[in-house]
Formats: C-alpha cells, structure tokens, sequence
DNA sequence: AATTAAACGGACCCTTCGGTCCGCTTGGTG
DNA sequence: CACCAAGCGGACCGAAGGGTCCGTTTAATT
C-alpha cells in the first residue's frame, strides 16, 4: 500500500486458501510465521502500519528474506494481521446483540469502537484511508457494519437514538472522534471522552441536557498534548537548547 | 517535516524578517520566488502537502535549485504557503464578529472553517497532525482560536450553544467532521453536512429536534465513494477484472 | 558595451523503504 | 546417518524524495 500508484501486479498469493492444510510448513517455518504475525500485530498497533518490513523481521528475529518469503507483501501481512483484529472486534460487537437494553447496547458498541482504535492504531489506520479500499478489509468492514446496524435499529426502535440516522452515519461520527484522538495523541483522555459524549447527545433524539464530563478543555491543553507527543523522542533537542554553550 | 526524526539543524533563515525589504531581490528572482509560491499553493491545496518539490518546481517552471535557494527547506515553503492561508481563515472569522446575531456566526464560523479545510487539502493537514507543532503555524492557529473564542463567547452568553463546551471542544469537533471528509473524499456531499449537523445538535443546549437534511446513507454509499476516490487513476484495474480472460 | 555578482538549473548525493536473489543452514525422512 | 529440498538471512536492487553543488546565464550597474 504505497502512497501514490500501486503496479497493478495481482500479486496472486496463497492460491488454496480454504483448504485444511495448504502446505504443511516445516516446523521452524511455522514458529516463525507466527513470530512474524506477533510482532507485526504489536507493531503496528504501537505505531501504524507506516513501521518497515525491517524492524517488524527485527523484533521477530528473523532476516528480512523469511518475512517475504511467508508473505508476498508488505500489504498481505497488514491484511492478515488487520483483518484478524476487525474479526476481533466483530466478535466483541456480536456479544452485544444479546445485551437487555438496547440504548445501552449502541453505547456501549461506540465506546468500545472508540476504546479499541485508541489503542490499536493498525485497526484504525485499517477502517480509513485508503487501506479500506482493500477487498479483504473492506469485507470484514462491511460485516462490521451490519452488526452496528442491528443495534442501532433496536436501539432506534426502542427510541433511544434518533431515528434519521443511519449506521453509516454513526460509523462515520465514530470515525471523526478517533481521528481527532489520533490527530492529538497526548490530548487528556478527558477530552476524549467529551468529544464522544458530545456525539453522543447530537444522537439522540434530544429532550433532558446531559452535561459533559471533566472540566472544558482550554488552549494550555492543547500546549500541553503538543509537549507529550513532542517529548516522546526530540527531547534531546529541547535538551541541546537548554544547555545551550556558544550559539 | 519528514516522518521520523528530523536533524536539529536550525536552519536559521531569513534573519531579518520584519524589515521592510530584508534583501532588495532581483526581478527575476522575485518572480520566480512568486511563481513557487504560487504553484505550491496550488498543489498543496489540491494534493496535500506530501507533493514533492520536484513537482513544484516543474509546475512553477523553474528548476529545484531555485526553489531551495528561495526557501531553505521544503518545510519553509509550506509554512510561507499554509501561514498565508490559515491568515486569510482569520479574517473571515474576524469578519463574522460583527454579525448580529451570535448564534449564526458561530454556525457560519463552523460551516465556513469546515467549508474552507475541505477544499483545501494544505490548510487542513497544517492545522493537523505534526505540522502543527511548528512554531508560526501554532502561533496562527492560535490567533484563529482566539477569534473562535470570541465568537463562542457571546453564543453562549446568548444561549444558543451549550454553556460547558470551550473553544478547543469545539475546533475538535469541527476536525473531527474535516478528517472524515478527508477520509473519504469521494463521499457525497450530503453526508458530510449530515456529520455536521449531527455535531451542531450535540453542541446546541437541546430542545427542538432539527431533523438531518438529506437521505440517510447506506453501505451502498461508501462503496459508491470508494470507487470514486479509486477511481481516479486504477481504473484499468477494475476493467481488466471485469474482463476476465482465464481466470 | 563591459563587468560582476546574483540567480539559475539540473546533475548529483544521501537516506529510506519495499522487494529480490542466492549461497548457506537445517529439519525431516528413508 | 545421509541426503536434500525447504527454509534462512543479509547483501543487493530500484524508486522516490529531500537537499547540495557548480558551471553557466543574466539582470543590474557604470
């Protein structure tokens, strides 16, 4: 998943997909797949799916050749990876459909949506940008949609959301909010929080005024979330310039 | 401002800025200076601040020598680019403080900030993302958040935004409904005043129910938006798919 | 017109990153 | 145990992008 244009190689990996047993790896092949996938999946959820094919063969302690020759691509092990966790998260989305109250059920769907592409920035990298146009990733959206949509229309039905909008809408506000935490990732978690509470009552159908959580969030907190995500490396310039000799 | 760490290089450039005339260019200089100018605005506006100076340069009809003894670094030319638009995103705002009524000149500053970022990719992701840790375009964007608090202010004393938002929980909605658009670029417009409008609910105090304008989206139009975007260039993909020989 | 320093521009360098190649190693089997 | 193909890994490649250098051109001045 190159920035501009990808070769139009279709790049036909894995052919037998569904079949028991592919191949049958030679036992050492498979531990490190498997080291491959770990440390890719904690990779890129520290990180993005910008961190190079090295450093993931790196942390796997494997050479760079092993990881190509497991995967075709870059892109087939984000794909593997991601689509793993979106499944994940489904699974997490369905449990909810057996929730009593539907209200509930949709918040606690959104929260949990949101919670989760906090901390997981390859799922959220994954569901935007151009990385959903992938056939697999954008299936496993698509399933992640219906499920939302099931509880947003119980939830509707009962009257707890506001019956003009649509799963698509809600998925796009979801969106809106884990970019802005992502935008600004030494933002408070109370900020957060109020984004979402925010979006949350331009949702329902309006009536009682809930006010927000925490205190309101000023300019210095926006200083201060600058300086966190700024000092997590550069600190040595900050440094350099305080101890400053000649200049 | 390249990804990962950038050399502490100061790169101490035009020294004295506020002098009337700092250097006395000569004339073609100062045409092809314009010209840059000119044509990184252009490309930046419509392509994001990712385009390479290569472009620039052959856009403004000049070589890339030119362009780095015009601007010390690519970083330089997008901040003499990007400072001068969110300048001009001031002044409207400035403007809106003499409308009448409070409450539409909040709305207007929403609409219009909204408005302005999503046809203009630069002047979004300078507001966004690492760009913003960048001196003058912090300074800028906190002078357009002064003007955003101003505005705010007598909304709220008027009663027509809730009271316990402050300016920041506002710009980060309003980021929140631009990175969504930015998200998906080919999504039709009607959505993305839906997000709007769903955001103006959660931030007016509640009452009156404001149905959404439009039709709800469906998955259909995602997938209609994907392809637009894909569209724009993979097209022989999809066709030589769709005419599939032998497989 | 002659002079000169500023300006020009594109060849060149460096780094990063995805991807390939090929000689060496090793797990599994007869 | 011996064999050998599957597997390994790092040297290598090409593309892309920011930044530099230097021989040549040209605007300004006298």
């Amino acid at each position: 998943m190159r920035r501009p244009r990808d070769t139009a190689r279709p790049a036909c990996h894995n052919r037998h997909e569904m079949e028991t047993q592919p191949k049958r790896l030679r036992a050492d092949a498979e531990r490190n797949r498997q080291r491959l996938v770990d440390a890719a999946t904690e990779l890129f959820r520290e990180r993005g799916l910008e961190v190079g094919v090295g450093e993931i063969a790196e942390r796997a302690g494997v050479g760079r050749g092993t990881l190509f020759r497991n995967f075709p691509s870059k892109d087939a092990l984000v794909i593997a990876v991601v689509v793993e966790r979106i499944r994940e998260s489904i699974e997490r989305g369905r449990a909810l459909l057996s929730e009593e109250d539907p209200s509930s059920a949709v918040f606690a769907l959104i929260d949990e949506a949101i919670e989760r592409q906090a901390e997981d920035r390859a799922l959220f990298e994954a569901l935007a940008g151009d990385w959903i146009a992938h056939p697999e990733i954008r299936a496993a959206h698509d399933d992640m949609l219906a499920v939302l949509e099931q509880i947003l229309d119980r939830a509707q039905a009962a009257g707890s959301i506001r019956a003009d909008v649509s799963a698509v809408d809600v998925m796009l506000a979801i969106k809106g909010v884990c970019e802005v935490q992502r935008l600004f990732p030494g933002l408070p978690r109370d900020i957060g929080r109020r984004q979402l509470e925010l979006v949350k009552a331009g949702l329902t159908p309006g009536g009682e005024f809930v006010p927000l959580s925490g205190e309101a969030p000023q300019c210095a907190d926006l200083d201060c979330a600058m300086a966190r995500r700024a000092g997590a490396e550069p600190a040595e310039l900050t440094l350099a310039e305080a101890g400053r000799a000649t200049a």
